[in-house]
DNA sequence: GAATTATTTCAACGATCGTCGAAATGATGC
DNA sequence: GCATCATTTCGACGATCGTTGAAATAATTC
């Protein structure tokens, strides 16, 4: 998981519809959800939502099949996983250290050597 | 920490040179850096530094302080943390019910069962 | 109080965003 | 084939983004 992908995965996921898109895919499960069920259940067009499934889908956080005249759409959790561990590893590292709430928990970090 | 939040933050990371002031921010610690370190250490012009660290400190993530003529930014660890929380509590539920790898790293959380 | 250092404010720019209405495409059933 | 359903494509719109150069504001030093 490179810094670009993490990027790429936090700006489609920072917009008020598709956080609501993904999380109801996740709600889903692996098998997914038609187009149009998303659309009624939070109430989007289906052309606006469009726009956000490609968003989505070029983050590489879901994945589409064709289900008859349905587009399937689905969560991918491998890459929602990266992104957090990504996050957890590079943005948290230092938490712990001053006993800060601890963003990440009890794992042993490389300590950085810091010019006092 | 509400959806709102989140969305919030993600935005704020969602971006290349200010999620890497943020992770530069992290591993200074919570005694912060000056502007002007950030700056020199990234390579970014002080105008457009100020524009980010506008950005990140709208979204709660970031703390300024005055301290001479320097500008001390600091990482919100706290808040990093809610961020990381409500994303694997509302982005990730699902995941271990079907063993997807679950999405959850080792974080500690209220957990449920998994193990598989 | 003038010069210097550190940072912010301001105006501007092209680029991308999120949404809409209308039209096009794909798959199904008759 | 024709009608219908599900979704996508297209063109447009105002709004926000990220960056720049120039000028302004704070704090320090002399």
């Amino acid at each position: 998981m490179e810094k670009s992908d993490v990027v790429a995965a936090l700006a489609a996921l920072a917009q008020d519809n598709r956080l609501d898109v993904f999380r109801l895919l996740v709600q889903a499960g692996p098998d997914g959800m038609a187009a149009g069920s998303v659309a009624s259940a939070l109430g989007l067009a289906p052309n606006t939502l469009t726009f956000h499934f490609d968003r989505l889908r070029n983050a590489g956080l879901v994945t589409v099949r064709r289900d008859g005249r349905s587009m399937i759409y689905a969560a991918r959790y491998d890459v929602m996983n990266g992104v957090l561990g990504f996050l957890t590893a590079n943005c948290c590292q230092g938490a712990e250290a001053q006993g800060a709430a601890g963003c990440a928990p009890k794992v042993k970090r490389k300590r950085i050597k810091e010019r006092a």
